[in-house]
DNA sequence: CATGTTATCTAAGCACCGTCCAGATTGGAC
DNA sequence: GTCCAATCTGGACGGTGCTTAGATAACATG
């Protein structure tokens, strides 16, 4: 007695169409509506309308699906850090200006900045692929590009390694709300960061200004 | 048909004695036998000899009892740090031993820093004791004890800050362990970790030396 | 010493979690 | 049209945090 006429305009025509997309989508809505605490496998297949066993047949284990999600975040970051580097004037400038982005970064999407590195420190180890073509990678290329020529790439690696400790530091820092007092006292978060970074004055080594 | 001479010399005697000590001690010993991921309340419960529901007559929920613990991991932090200050010659020399010490603590316990700061992240928020007597106040303190006699309170802060930061950050990173080629180049983790610390060059700025 | 009060602990149960399995459903290949 | 493989569901298992009701035992009071 049910229709067997055009039910390929119902809602979820397919199986499922995409189930992999639809999940990490869901997953990133209930990130942002409930934060991370909230974000059970179950939740995720509720919030994609489907049954909790589901997944599995998409992600081995929970884990997996967060990666995914963390790995989008990630991308995220990377696109946000190279249109940083993209509007800065000068080289000077893009170093604070790819600092202050990252922390903007993880301020603004807290709930998915969290599960970027919980996913990392599951697994011992930040992303392979940040280290080869991601935001990483951009940090280093912009400390190459307004360094000094006789820098060593240890020097180099170093600096990075500085910068990116600095940033995450900084930016697990800014979500635990105690620096307001001094952010006021400094005019705003912004003029704050761009404080914090210059006193940790790590490029001054490179800097060609 | 049960003695009832000297059950005083059983191995719990009382109700239970002490059971918010006993429940912490537990905690500490899952934490470091199967890590934090182990660490639920039936898991502590069932390591202190407990029923499941006897920690809520102690501690008001499972973040709670997580409290206590990073509580104690602060204080041993605490300790850590304050030895290495007394035990480096000069002002210059202690500076790089607290941070240096800072991320040795991290590296030699994991699993407690990661409750340490799991708990901040859960509440937003860093202990306050450790802000106003804590190691916090020691790396500030170690700061201005080194800083030219014209530096603003402000510039103390926003110094203390990205120390810090710059601390914290390291510890995470080497918890990720990817930078192990860089540390054999330059002979060894502590190496590396000056190494670090130097390209930071934080406190050039309030360097007397 | 008997009594009652209070703190402490247990047993049982709730809702939820991650995960697995048997079976139903479906799209696409032959 | 039939079969296959991929996909999804319902149900179950053990685990979790937490609550409630009731047992037990230390302690203060008479």
């Amino acid at each position: 007695m049910r229709p067997m006429t055009i039910p390929a305009t119902e809602s979820r025509p397919y199986h499922h169409g995409d189930l992999s997309r639809a999940l990490v989508d869901a997953a990133r809505r209930i990130l942002e509506r409930e934060g991370p605490a909230a974000l059970s496998l179950r939740a995720v297949a509720r919030e994609a309308g489907v049954s909790p066993a589901a997944p599995y047949h998409h992600f081995k284990d929970k884990g997996q699906l967060l990666e995914a999600v963390a790995h989008e975040g990630w991308m995220a970051l990377d696109t946000a850090l190279s249109q940083s580097r993209a509007s800065a004037r000068d080289a000077r400038e893009r170093m604070t200006s790819i600092g202050v982005t990252y922390v903007q970064f993880a301020r603004d999407n807290p709930a998915l900045y969290r599960v970027m590195y919980d996913c990392s420190r599951d697994k011992d180890a930040l992303p392979e692929q940040m280290k080869e073509e991601g935001a990483y990678c951009q940090v280093r290329d912009t400390i190459s590009e307004q360094s000094l020529d006789g820098v060593s790439d240890i020097d180099l690696e170093l600096a990075t390694i500085a910068a990116w400790c600095a940033g995450h530091g900084l930016a697990e820092m800014i979500s635990f709300k105690q620096f307001d007092p001094l952010k006021e006292l400094l005019g705003g978060e912004d003029a704050f960061l761009r404080a914090v970074f210059e006193h940790l004055g790590m490029f001054a080594k490179y800097d060609r200004g």
